[in-house]
RNA sequence: GAGGCUGUAGGGUAGCUUGGCAAUCCUUCUAGGUUUGGGACCUAGCGACCCCGGUUCAAAUCCGGGCAGCCUCGCCA
């Protein structure tokens, strides 16, 4: 690694992820290659959250890529927020299409007008579908691995109830989902919470979301729940007749995580050695070295394999003509959680040597004890990088009693300011035109007895909200 | 979409101010040999001036335009 993580962040994020192979640029800008090794992460995901929505009886299907303008216009507020980065296919071959098709930014406009169609009786309710697509939204800014990509993979749930009461209900549901993907698999703190209107999804009624916090102290949005409330239905038409044979419009979430909370991962958890991956999100989560020389090499390749059947998701390194100093490098590069040392003297003692990615602490191991003690150091890693992840993120959650100095912490330290606030979208606005910071959102943890006035204007505060500069 | 900085082999670089390149060094890669407890060594080899124009006897170097990367700002997941 050239660059330093606490020196150089954006380039040390892009040279991380680059030597460890998850992903290349390619010769479209923003359109970046996801590799092996992030696809089989993002495929971790993608198995675990289909094997919760499965329980809640969401069904996967998939919708096309391209969607005729006209579908695309049905829903203004939607269209106006997606416009400016709508990528158009206008031509097939030399011949113009006579109406242009929008590459999907998102399916709603594709997926409703056929939910239209088969939601015809309150006994087609709930409906409940989801998505594995790649999407695109031309982003005029620099693209960044995983970060901000033109092309990027997320899913897509799109539910529809009878009622408003049914479609609240499921909101707890699905974040509850996300924290678990976050916490127990990413090893990723967050702040869960309300959106603001002014920041809320275009054409919803509400969100909710999953904030973080980058190294480079800049917030960045994780998984989002939306509640679409009966905007859509009602600009689709997907209506119902309910018990008492009269027209209802269903009422609507949608929810996404996307390809970018893997870059957040990365970024949040490597040093200056480059990635260290969560245990949960590794797919080789151990490396077995065998050192050796030219009369130890059989025995000690013969010890190592033992090994090998012995942990689970490990793998023998016995590339030749490269040193074992080579081989530490290049894996703790790529952030596999754990290294399994093994030469002459460590069979010599029945032991091994183990290094966990994340402390770089040497071991001494015997091998009778190496299943367990695995098992137990890679929870105790993912517990470790959790920790500290959480511990940046509280160190970096400030609180700010005055106008002046929710400017001053922004300025001087970045991160999340709390704020008491009075809802007012013209405070808000205000406050980010001023500073820069916009309100991630309303933590539901910070909710809790509201006292004093809003920072702004100094009427009575309604929220707690989050401030922060945000990617 | 606006501004600033940058662009030389797979990666990292020297050269650019003052045009003379037939392009420096390290690393990777290929072949062979010797090695292997924190990026081993020897020998041989492959590999680049972002693109398009212009100025000039001559352009990596100067000029114009494009494209791409990085950093701010707006927008987004």
């Amino acid at each position: 690694m050239k660059n330093k993580k606490s020196s150089n962040f954006s380039e040390w994020y892009t040279e991380a992820i680059l030597s460890a192979e998850l992903m290349e640029y390619s010769d479209v800008s923003g359109c970046m290659i996801f590799r092996a090794e992030s696809i089989a992460m993002w495929e971790k995901i993608r198995d675990e959250l289909d094997k919760r929505i499965r329980k809640l009886g969401v069904k996967n299907v998939y919708f096309p890529l391209l969607i005729p303008e006209k579908f695309l216009k049905k829903e203004a507020e939607f269209m106006e927020g997606f416009s400016p980065e709508v990528a158009w296919v206008t031509h097939a071959g030399n011949s113009r299409l006579s109406e242009k098709l929008a590459i999907r930014p998102t399916s709603e406009a594709i997926m409703y007008p056929y939910l239209a169609k088969w939601i015809r009786s309150w006994k087609d309710l709930p409906f409940k579908m989801n998505q594995w697509s790649n999407i695109v939204r031309w982003e005029f800014n620099n693209p960044v691995p995983f970060l901000r990509t033109r092309e990027f993979l997320f899913n897509e749930g799109h539910t529809a109830f009878a009622t408003k009461k049914e479609a609240d209900e499921e909101v707890p549901k699905i974040m509850k989902i996300y924290n678990y993907i976050l916490k127990d698999m990413m090893a990723l703190p967050s702040y869960a919470g309300r959106k603001t209107d002014k920041e809320k999804f275009a054409g919803g009624l509400a969100s909710f979301s999953f904030e973080h916090i980058l190294p480079s102290k800049k917030a960045i949005q994780g998984p989002a729940v939306h509640q679409d409330g009966q905007n859509f239905s009602k600009a689709y038409n997907i209506s119902f007749l309910d018990q008492n044979k009269k027209k209802q419009y269903v009422w609507q979430n949608t929810w996404a995580i996307s390809t970018r909370n893997l870059g957040v991962m990365l970024a949040v958890h490597g040093d200056d050695r480059g990635l260290v991956i969560p245990p949960k999100m590794a797919s080789k989560k151990a490396v077995i070295i065998p050192i050796y020389n030219k009369n130890t090499k059989k025995e000690v390749l013969k010890n190592a394999n033992k090994i090998k059947k012995l942990i689970p998701d490990s793998f023998v390194d016995n590339r030749k003509d490269y040193s074992p100093g080579y081989k530490f490098h290049e894996w703790e590069l790529k952030g596999i959680p754990l290294r399994i040392e093994i030469g002459p003297r460590d069979i010599k003692n029945n032991q091994v040597v183990l290094v966990r990615r994340d402390t770089l602490k040497k071991t001494q191991v015997k091998i009778p004890a190496l299943k367990k003690t695995c098992k137990q150091e890679l929870e105790n890693m993912h517990k470790n990088l959790y920790t500290n992840a959480l511990k940046f993120m509280k160190e970096n959650t400030r609180e700010a009693k005055t106008y002046s100095e929710l400017k001053q912490i922004l300025k001087k330290h970045g991160g999340f300011v709390k704020a008491s606030w009075c809802g007012s979208q013209k405070c808000e606005e205000k406050i980010k035109d001023e500073t820069g910071a916009k309100i991630t959102n309303l933590p539901f943890e910070f909710q809790k007895n509201i006292k004093g006035n809003c920072i702004f204007c100094n009427e009575k505060a309604k929220h707690i909200a989050n401030f922060a500069k945000s990617y």
